[in-house]
DNA sequence: GCAGATGATTTATG
DNA sequence: CATAAATCATCTGC
């Protein structure tokens, strides 16, 4: 499998062509020369590795050459001068060729259809156990099996060797297809069907050969799942929706259309009378019918704002946000979604969707769907350790009975259910829901009593955080403060693998999750303090966190620009801050990150760049500077003060250092933001300001706010622009890149003096008033 | 682009 | 194996 190499796609190219060749030279001169014998010292004389220019299209020949005359000693059953001192029947005969080069023989033969040829080919082979468990060969084998009609070793092979994913289909096809001519031969009439799909149930394809993915009438299940959770999230989704949910589910655009019209046209009827919670829905109302059905049952909060909840993500954006304060969280996802929406577990990331609110040292709040703009919910004191809310549900009881600062396990879980998402479990206890699937859990460790520290940080979405279906998220306007703040966050529309972000009392750690939904281990736990790693794979990942250190105010932000990630920290030079960013080049050229952390980066193997203040850097900066593998660190010079930049596509969160221990900072949105995330009647889960304020009196709080400006002008921009140019990811190509994203960084390069001299300028101001 | 009707296939049950 | 139910695809009209 690993054999399979382009450079071996090349060799196959050339075999082809050479194969005519050979069939040619064969016909004409049937008695030419046969290929030099090998040495029997020397089983793989021919190993790519001796091989120059021409020596591998020479290979491909001579083993042709060698196969042919080989498959004819073999039918001719008597030994002609054989130059070559092996004997066919011997069993000894050496190979001539290396496994590879018989691999790329079989893919060749396979390709063109000449199974015949194929056969004698393998025919040719010499029993070898470095053969024995090439891939190509076996795929080789299978097929001339099925190709004579041997079912019997068909089944043997497939069912002994484990294929290479990419071969399941058509090892798949061959298993089925040999079940039925086997049943059509033994009954004499054609299979309809039923017939086969009997077959198919009778004779389940082997393990070898297929990835365990359950399927309901071809549908994956998981992706089932998808539409299912699109479908009460919006009856009705957009053609970007749609689109994002066929990348998701690797459905076409009208398999995707079809579901839609299928699943409305089962739940306009009632004839059907069989499901009966979903039809009943309102069509009206499709909002509330989205959360209301099937298995949301438990959610109040649901009853909000709901049409503008479009949360559709592309699939691979992970977005995690996550507050630090006294309390080391790591949020390792797959599949998990917050906000009811589920993602398939392999490549999920965690969302905080819709109108999200994460707020309080220890609090997580998933799904607020029915959180106004200006409401904020905290369901964290001091006093509680810690808290989740799932859609609105608080699940405090649980977590708190078991108590105190004993939290280790926390864990995310997503289900068919929409229900809970996430539960902790103290003690490593895991607290699991029913229907929860642990695939992927949340660790929370070295959990201590917010009272414990001065001042636990504190993340503050005063209005909703808003992932819409261009993967954007939107950070809804607080208001007027004075610290200004920040817009959206824009992330385009990036297929990012899922991470894993932990984070402890000043230390952030962002490390790739494995995509099949492991759990999280943490470096985290071993990062040091003061330090913020970002490692690989963490495409865009957002993580806000607030250094823990009571004194110091610490102050992230982070500005999207189109895929810029601007990360500002205000850490006190003293605490020896580090950023550690590890990106690949593809995420970093994907995902800008701008820097002006007054703290030191570190360079990553791969990548390594750091970013002095106030210097900005910017998309092409990065993603040229990484291609090149340039690394730079600079010190920590002084505490800095960053100050958003209004420009009209940046967004920015941002800390407020200015609060202090008694300040409360918390602003709310006098406006609906966006129009579109307006409160409802969310006030259960809400909290007056006053109080929150009083709860986290002490605590640094980090408020994410919106400038209305930019907001405005961000949404058009990023949508016209993602949906245009930026990333349009089809279900094919995992990552492609728009020329407008090299257009973009352009741009950002032309003016990323003005920028940088403009961001100055307000650091400056901020400076003073501080 | 959607609704409705309808066909084909898949799945479940006896 | 027959049958019903569930699901997906296709066609038509609006």
């Amino acid at each position: 499998m690993s054999s399979a190499s382009p450079a071996t796609d090349d060799i196959v190219i050339a075999v082809e062509i050479k194969e005519e060749n050979v069939m040619e030279m064969l016909s004409e001169a049937p008695d030419g020369p046969a290929p030099p014998p090998p040495p029997a010292a020397a089983p793989f004389p021919m190993e790519h590795a001796g091989s120059a220019a021409g020596g591998e299209e020479g290979a491909a020949e001579q083993v042709l050459l060698h196969t042919e005359l080989l498959a004819r000693n073999h039918h001719a059953a008597s030994s002609p001068s054989s130059s070559s001192s092996s004997s066919s029947s011997s069993s000894q005969t050496p190979l001539a060729f290396s496994p590879d080069h018989v691999a790329c023989v079989c893919e060749a033969l396979q390709q063109g259809g000449n199974l015949d040829r194929l056969a004698r080919f393998l025919w040719s082979l010499p029993p070898s156990d470095l053969l024995r468990g090439n891939e190509s060969l076996m795929k080789a084998r299978a097929l001339v099996a099925f190709h004579q009609g041997i079912y019997a070793e068909l089944y043997s092979i497939l069912e002994s060797h484990n294929f290479d994913s990419s071969n399941h289909p058509l090892l798949q096809e061959l298993w089925y297809k040999a079940r039925y001519t086997e049943a059509e031969r033994a009954r004499g009439r054609p299979l309809g069907a039923v017939d086969k799909y009997r077959l198919r149930r009778k004779y389940p394809l082997p393990r070898t050969i297929w990835d365990g993915e359950e399927t309901v009438y071809c549908f994956k299940e998981k992706s089932r799942n998808a539409l299912k959770e699109l479908y009460k999230q919006n009856r009705y989704p957009s053609p970007a929706e749609k689109r994002n949910l066929a990348k998701i589910t690797g459905l076409s655009l009208t398999q995707v259309s079809n579901w839609f019209k299928n699943r409305r046209q089962r739940d306009r009827n009632p004839s059907e009378t069989q499901s009966k919670s979903e039809s009943d829905g309102n069509p009206s109302t499709e909002d509330e019918s989205s959360k209301g059905r099937e298995d949301l049952s438990p959610h109040p909060l649901s009853s909000s704002s709901d049409g503008v909840t479009s949360l559709s993500l592309p699939h691979m954006e992970p977005v995690y946000m996550q507050q630090l304060g006294n309390t080391k969280i790591a949020l390792s996802s797959s599949g998990v979604l917050l906000n009811g929406n589920l993602m398939p577990a392999s490549t999920s990331p965690v969302f905080l969707n819709g109108s999200s609110f994460l707020q309080g040292p220890n609090s997580v709040i998933l799904n607020g769907l029915s959180v106004g703009t200006s409401q904020t919910v905290t369901l964290n004191s001091p006093k509680t350790v810690s808290s989740v809310v799932s859609n609105g549900v608080s699940i405090t009881d649980i977590l708190s009975s078991s108590s105190s600062e004993d939290v280790k396990d926390f864990k995310l879980l997503q289900a068919s259910v929409p229900n809970a998402t996430a539960a902790f479990s103290p003690s490593n206890i895991p607290v699991t829901f029913p229907g929860l699937i642990p695939s992927s859990e949340v660790k929370r460790e070295g959990v201590e009593t917010a009272t414990s520290q001065d001042g636990g940080s504190v993340v503050t979405f005063t209005a909703p955080v808003q992932i819409n279906q261009y993967g954007i998220v939107q950070i809804p306007n607080s208001g007027t403060n004075g610290q200004l703040l920040n817009g959206s966050i824009g992330f385009s529309s990036l297929q990012l693998p899922p991470v894993s972000v932990a984070a402890s009392q000043g230390n952030v750690s962002v490390n790739p999750s494995t995509s099949d939904g492991g759990t999280f281990t943490t470096e985290s736990s071993t990062v040091q303090q003061g330090k913020v790693f970002f490692s690989p794979l963490a495409p865009s990942a957002v993580v806000y966190t607030v250094p823990n250190s009571g004194q110091a105010v610490g102050s992230v932000k982070q500005e999207g620009l189109e895929r810029s990630l601007v990360f500002s920290q205000l850490m006190p030079v003293s605490q020896n801050t580090q950023l550690n960013v590890n990106m690949s080049s593809e995420n970093i050229s994907s995902a800008g990150l701008q820097s002006l952390a007054s703290s030191l980066v570190n360079v990553t193997p791969s990548h390594n760049f750091s970013l002095t203040p106030p210097t900005l850097l910017n998309a092409a900066e990065l993603s040229s500077g990484v291609s090149e593998s340039q690394s730079m660190s600079s010190p920590v010079t002084s505490t800095s003060t960053v100050i958003s930049i209004s420009n009209t596509n940046y967004a920015t969160l941002q800390n407020c250092p200015l609060i202090t221990s008694q300040d409360l900072l918390s602003i709310s949105t006098a406006q609906p933001v966006l129009g579109e995330i307006v409160s409802t009647s969310g006030d259960r889960v809400s909290h007056p300001p006053a109080q929150v304020h009083q709860d986290f009196g002490r605590e640094q709080r980090l408020v994410l706010q919106a400038v209305p400006d930019v907001k405005e002008n961000f949404i058009p921009n990023s949508e016209s622009k993602s949906t245009g140019n930026l990333m349009m990811l089809d279900s094919k190509s995992k990552y492609v890149m728009s020329n407008m994203v090299d257009t973009v960084c352009e741009e950002l390069e032309t003016d990323k003096k003005e920028l940088a001299k403009l961001q100055t300028v307000q650091m400056d101001e901020v400076m003073q008033d501080l």
